[in-house]
DNA sequence: TCTGGGGTCCTAGGACCC
DNA sequence: TCTGGGGTCCTAGGACCC
């Protein structure tokens, strides 16, 4: 069947939904539609700032990450709600199962945005006519706007979703390069922001069309190897695959907050900790992983930010065991200055199946020191088969000859039991 | 009386090893 | 009497994105 269409280049779409977080609301709840609507996170207090806001409410100027108040200021009659991320996630599961209905080739790159390889999907009709599908689709099925964006690849399917919105399609072929995107703005393009743009401009690369034809010496002594794939993208090549698994293993969970005011007193910093490592744990639990390396992050007074970090000799998720590290982290770290914001970070996971046999290594390590080495290798081996036998050896070795980092881990049980 | 919270990727230096 | 060069791991921080 295949075989009938005629062979032709990648076709990707990015979609990207309008204000999504407004328009759910507003799917929810239909009376809100029209009016201007904003979704803030701590809407009871003063540092409370834009998420998302509805195209009602852009029109007097609110915008994103910009302070409640100040955006009350811009629009008396603004409508505030607190995000319900509930609502958000079963929309996007919804929207993403449209889009799977096109291609199996869907990369989720947020809960709101994703790309889809189109290029085999001919059955479904012309590049456009799927993208228009996809659109009316969400919109009747689900009751959300998106934008959507035709290109040859990645990067310009991305820059064209971005260029009508609400509701729009925007297809942007590699010819269209020259008149569609060089006249604009470097900051403009996706992944270049205002430092790099700052720096671009040094060199006298302010537009996109300079940065195309800039000379990539210069440019990759200037902003390094990322430099070179900016140029490229520049010139509209973009050679990066639509991954349906890229997401799937994400690299580190963590939570942070700013507290309600400047902090000093330590033992009150270490509750917050507490409340971070619950939350922390608890999502570690609910994807099934562990942490090797855990990070405090401390924001002081003034918005200078530092993190610190530890990577442990074994993977945890309790909320007592992230409590601890963090703790310590942050005991050795604090310089005693006001606080402002804390946040703890579990990276480097591992699946908890696989964790589950160090942990058996583990247990085995304290065999170890009372049976004969051999014997208890021989055992690990009837268990598990030879091929983990070199993994054993190395941790016996780590146990016995090094140590510091498994002290380090009875030090903080210790330091538990003596109340901290 | 300003600037949230969740991430990813990259770079760079020091320690350590061979 | 002087001191290479490559590689990996760990840690910290910066830039960027939604």
């Amino acid at each position: 069947m295949k075989e009938m269409y005629p062979k032709r280049g990648r076709v990707i779409l990015h979609v990207d939904m309008n204000s999504f977080y407004a328009s759910v609301e507003m799917a929810y709840d239909p009376t809100l539609k029209g009016k201007p609507l904003a979704i803030a996170g701590n809407v009871e207090e003063r540092r409370g700032i834009i998420v998302t806001c509805s195209y009602e409410a852009r029109k007097f100027g609110v915008k994103t990450t910009m302070p409640l108040w100040e955006a009350k200021k811009l629009c008396p009659k603004l409508l505030v709600m607190k995000p319900n991320f509930d609502r958000y996630r079963a929309a996007s599961v919804g929207m993403f199962e449209i889009l799977r209905q096109y291609s199996k080739l869907v990369e989720p790159v947020s809960i709101d945005e994703g790309y889809v390889d189109i290029t085999d999907s001919y059955e479904f009709g012309t590049p456009l006519e799927i993208a228009e599908s996809i659109q009316k689709r969400i919109l009747e099925q689900l009751d959300l706007p998106c934008s959507i964006g035709v290109a040859p690849n990645k990067f310009l399917a991305k820059m064209a979703s971005d260029m009508k919105k609400p509701m729009g399609i925007t297809v942007l072929r590699k010819r269209d390069v020259p008149k569609v995107l060089w006249p604009l703005d470097v900051v403009e393009m996706h992944g270049v922001g205002k430092k790099t743009a700052e720096k671009l401009r040094g060199i006298g690369i302010k537009t996109i069309q300079d940065l195309a034809e800039s000379n990539e010496i210069q440019v990759k002594a200037l902003i390094g190897i990322n430099g070179l794939r900016l140029k490229e993208r520049a010139n509209g090549m973009d050679r990066r695959l639509v991954d349906p698994d890229a997401v799937s293993d994400f690299k580190s969970v963590g939570n942070s907050t700013t507290l309600p005011r400047d902090v000093y007193n330590q033992q009150e910093l270490i509750r917050v900790l507490e409340q971070l490592a619950i939350k922390v744990s608890a999502r570690l639990k609910g994807k099934r992983v562990l942490a090797t390396t855990v990070s405090v992050t401390i924001r002081y007074k003034d918005r200078k930010t530092v993190t610190r970090s530890k990577k442990l000799q074994n993977p945890i998720s309790t909320k007592e065991e992230i409590h601890l590290v963090a703790t310590q982290l942050f005991k050795d770290h604090w310089n005693g200055n006001a606080v402002r914001l804390l946040g703890i970070t579990g990276t480097d996971l591992v699946e908890q199946d696989q964790a589950v046999k160090q942990l058996d290594l583990f247990s085995f390590e304290k065999d170890a020191k009372k049976e004969p080495l051999l014997d208890a290798l021989s055992k690990l081996k009837e268990k598990y088969g030879s091929n983990i036998i070199e993994n054993a050896n190395k941790r016996v070795n780590q146990s016995f000859n090094i140590g510091t980092d498994t002290s380090f881990n009875k030090d903080f049980l210790q330091s538990k039991k003596d109340g901290l």
